[in-house]
RNA sequence: GGGUGCUUAGCUCAGUGGUAGAGCGUCUCGUUUACACCGAGAAUGUCGGGGGUUCGAAACCCUCAGCGCCCA
């Protein structure tokens, strides 16, 4: 089909071309990656979403980073894989259906274990992964071939690898420590999974013992834990408890007698100075009681219930047993001070935002400190980067005081604990293809998410078995997410990874963006209503516009701001584009033969070209070191600045003219590259234009743009520098004077022979027609004399007012550079190019003073 | 408490030693044969305060103030 029988609609529509397009895209399976290919591999593993998630708006900013790193390095030549997957989500997923079994007043165990975890399978297959149809959308050229699942039999396989290979290794242990506990999702929860918030609670001063007998004063914020209290705790150097220390005193309504303990972890300006010790429901209370055998009592049961301390108080739920026991103290006067409200700190669960109940219970953890080690050594080596740089110390402040990991949920969703008990109290890690003897049975815990999603880079690529895959993508090249989940998932893959893969590190780089906040920067959340749906923007601006406003935003690591009105914006340059390329079709543009030699192009066409080369390399560079917002700037400008504003309407005369054989090659071409340069950020609009453009096939493969040296030309830069200066400044003028853009006026330039090759066009751009006439007004802009007929008066007052605002400007400039000039300092220490540039700044003003004020001095007295 | 980042135009942000920038918004003018989702022009900043280093600081150092995030 030859270009006159392709054509662009007249105007953009983003709806008509995105569906067919990633259609053709799939149907052509370019997005397929082929381990078996001779070009060198470049991975990127998505970060898997949740199979309960929709796309949020981080999502598509996400993948519209990684997508335009994947398109560029296939357009490079790599084979790119761009794998994509979900997250069985055990406690998310867990509570949905839990949501949905309630709604039929059930619960799950109602149904049984078996028959629960069909059901969350059953939902997975109906309403599960909601998002991967919204990722088409988005353009994300993944590879659907290897669409992964945590819970897939591969995956899954690999869960049971790992786990005995670490248990093997002394990495896993099963103790009883204080965990987190969720009293609504009744598991376990790893500190991660904890959001610590302020909350308004209570701090009061509680009696202890009775009067006669051994008395001390505590302060709490948990009043109610005082009946599973094992000791009181002072500061050794607190005069004021000397005395007391190794007493026995009389513990209230359960009239236990506890110990008075020394312990330094006791901060003697806190409170009463002395702490009640509850070992079995406080971490740093366990640590003291670890250290002086404090007897551990648990007083809850798992729903967060007073039980077992055979107290009134048992059976009431945990904050109203607060309420209780302090009316009770109070009654018994054994309240001193009570502050209310006292902010502090509280533990959440992240899933369900109950609050955290630390409890001890017997549970799975994975001994972290070896494997941290290895993970930080990665970093420190520079085996693996992370981008930005200034994002290091985050990660090292983790990885070097990371606790051991507890991995045991009581849930039902998920990988399950591949430990079997025998009849004798035996206890066996049953791995992948291996089997439990009889009478032996297994935990019946499950495995934290995380534990799955950390062995995502390899586990997806076929390991434990050594796979076609895993020999050509592992590791990986780069991944590409939030800093808000480097704890929660970059840090355990690389925990894992370096353990699994005998220390080869999952990733090469680790690429950090930041979050999306509402215009004023305000974090996004329901409960503030400023959330921003992605699929209203793309439905509303097209995916394009909302790519590039987002790839437009993302500085490294640091997060952006997004507001309707920049997504509008984005669908304006979209449509600039489209009628750029209209308006080049209409004009002749070609994409067929070699380019014409440099010499023989006028100095527009060099300029553009030069500046192409330029756009291309500073893209190219930016992009390969993740500073995404620059590149789109650099694109940005250069297509509608340069090209747009300056290269098509100095070009309209001799596009119009009908002799224009070089520039419209030189069009064709310089559209033909942008249009590449762009693919990575806007790939449904590039493609449509470009195939239209050169009848290729797609962009999605095509080859990536080289920026041609050749092309440089400086002088080209200093000429059309000058010209668009008259230009700017004619405008300027005319504008002032009050005529109309349209309209045209007598006018010539007196200029030197350079500028010979670019009047007309310069008049074609200024309307202004070349005729005999007495000039009635005249500008001089550097070398150049711009004269005008201006039939009669000028407008003398706004032209007295455009002069003296120059002069100021020039003579502030003069003031600037003859400071400069004349401090010795400068003159003597300055490297001699600023030197020199200040004295050409120097002469230029002075040189412009002369020339204002010589015209103001012309001009008619009012 | 530990770590870390920010404070630049009305808003959101770039800018790591040499005359302050962008997008959006604002004002004026304009339908000129790609585009009004457009074009042309304009206005707007003692770069948080104070001190220091330097010939020269938005940038480097110190300090104060305010805001934020992560972790405990």
């Amino acid at each position: 089909m030859s270009q006159s029988d392709r054509e662009l609609a007249s105007t953009f529509v983003p709806a008509d071309i995105e569906a067919p397009l990633y259609e053709k895209w799939m149907k052509a399976g370019y997005f397929t990656a082929d381990a078996k290919s001779e070009k060198p591999p470049y991975t990127i593993v998505i970060p898997p979403p949740n199979v309960t998630g929709v796309l949020h708006i981080g999502h598509a900013l996400d993948h519209t980073l990684q997508d335009a790193l994947i398109r560029m390095k296939r357009m490079k030549g790599f084979e790119a894989l761009w794998l994509p997957g979900m997250d069985h989500a055990g406690i998310a997923t867990q509570n949905v259906v839990e949501k949905q079994l309630a709604g039929q007043g059930k619960s799950r165990h109602d149904l049984g274990r078996e028959e629960f975890v069909k059901k969350v399978w059953q939902w997975k297959a109906e309403s599960g992964g909601a998002i991967l149809g919204q990722m088409k959308r988005l353009g994300d050229s993944v590879d659907w071939s290897r669409e992964a699942f945590t819970m897939d039999e591969n995956l899954s396989k690999a869960v049971l690898t790992i786990f005995k290979k670490l248990y093997d290794a002394d990495l896993i242990y099963r103790a009883e420590r204080i965990i987190n506990w969720c009293p609504r999702c009744l598991t376990a929860l790893s500190d991660i999974e904890v959001e610590h918030q302020d909350i308004d609670g209570e701090f009061v001063q509680i009696t202890y013992g009775d009067p006669g007998e051994t008395q001390i004063s505590i302060a709490t914020t948990r009043p109610e834990t005082m009946l599973g209290d094992g000791a009181v705790a002072v500061n050794p150097d607190d005069p004021r408890y000397k005395d007391l220390v190794g007493k026995q005193v009389k513990l209230p309504y359960v009239n236990r007698m506890i110990p008075i303990i020394a312990d330094e972890l006791v901060d003697p300006e806190f409170g009463t100075g002395a702490v009640k010790v509850t070992a079995a429901h406080d971490p740093n209370d366990f640590e003291m009681a670890m250290r002086h055998n404090v007897p551990m009592v648990v007083i809850m049961n798992e729903h967060g219930v007073m039980s077992g301390t055979n107290t009134q108080f048992d059976g009431m739920d945990r904050f109203e047993a607060r309420k209780a026991v302090v009316e009770q103290l109070r009654k018994d006067g054994r309240i001193g001070w009570e502050k209310r409200p006292y902010s502090h700190s509280v533990g959440h669960c992240q899933r369900c935002a109950t609050i955290v109940e630390p409890r001890l219970s017997l549970q799975w953890f994975v001994k972290v400190a070896p494997l941290a080690k290895a993970a930080a050594d990665a970093v420190r080596d520079g085996r693996v980067k992370i981008e930005p740089k200034e994002m290091e110390p985050r990660y090292f402040e983790w990885v070097d005081n990371m606790h051991d990991w507890c991995i045991s949920r009581q849930l039902w969703w998920g990988h399950r604990i591949p430990v079997w008990y025998g009849p004798q109290g035996e206890v066996l890690v049953v791995g992948a293809d291996e089997k439990a003897p009889d009478g032996y049975s297994q935990d019946p815990d499950v495995l934290d998410t995380w534990f799955s999603s950390a062995l995502w880079p390899f586990s997806t690529l076929g390991w434990p078995a050594d796979s076609d895959d895993l020999k050509k993508f592992y590791p990986t090249s780069v991944l590409v997410t939030g800093y808000d989940i480097l704890f929660f998932w970059v840090a355990r893959m690389m925990l894992f990874g370096l353990f699994a893969m005998d220390g080869k590190q999952p990733f090469h780089t680790i690429a950090l963006h930041g979050l999306v906040r509402d215009q004023f920067g305000k974090k996004m959340s329901k409960s503030r209503g400023n959330t921003i749906d992605p699929i209203e923007f793309m439905d509303k601006y097209g995916t394009d516009a909302l790519r590039f406003t987002l790839a437009r935003g993302a500085n490294p690591g640091k997060d952006q701001a997004l507001a309707e009105d920049w997504v509008g914006g984005s669908r304006n340059f979209a449509t600039k584009l489209w009628n750029a390329t209209r308006f080049a079709m209409m004009n002749g543009a070609t994409i067929d033969g070699e380019l014409p030699s440099t010499a023989s192009l006028n100095g527009i066409d060099k300029w553009i070209l030069s500046r192409l080369s330029e756009t291309i390399s500073e893209v190219d560079s930016l992009l390969e070191s993740y500073e995404f917002a620059r590149a789109c700037d650099r694109i940005y400008h250069f297509a509608w600045d340069d090209l747009c504003d300056w290269y098509l309407e100095l070009s309209k005369e001799s596009f119009a003219s009908g002799d224009a054989k070089n520039s419209q090659r030189v069009l064709g071409y310089v559209l033909d590259q942008l249009l590449r340069l762009m693919h990575p950020f806007m790939p449904f609009i590039t493609e449509q234009l470009w195939t239209t453009l050169t009848g290729g096939e797609s962009l999605v493969i095509a080859q990536w743009p080289v920026a041609n040296p050749d092309h440089l030309d400086q002088s080209s830069h200093k000429i059309i520098a000058n010209i668009q200066e008259v230009i700017t400044e004619v405008r300027r003028f005319r504008n002032d004077q009050g005529i109309k853009t349209s309209a045209k006026i007598p006018g010539r330039f007196v200029a030197p022979a350079e500028f010979a090759p670019y009047e007309s066009a310069m008049r074609f751009v200024l309307k202004l027609e070349a005729s005999d006439f007495t000039p009635s007004a005249n500008l001089q802009i550097g070398s150049v004399k711009a004269e005008f007929d201006l039939t009669g008066t000028i407008d003398v007052a706004a032209e007295r007012a455009r002069l003296t605002k120059d002069l100021a400007t020039a003579k502030k400039d003069l003031e600037t550079a003859n400071v400069k000039l004349n401090n010795q300092g400068f003159m003597a220490k300055a490297p001699a190019e600023v030197v020199v540039e200040i004295k050409e700044r120097l002469a230029k003003t002075s040189a412009d003073i002369e020339r204002i004020t010589s015209q103001l001095n012309s001009l008619p007295a009012q």
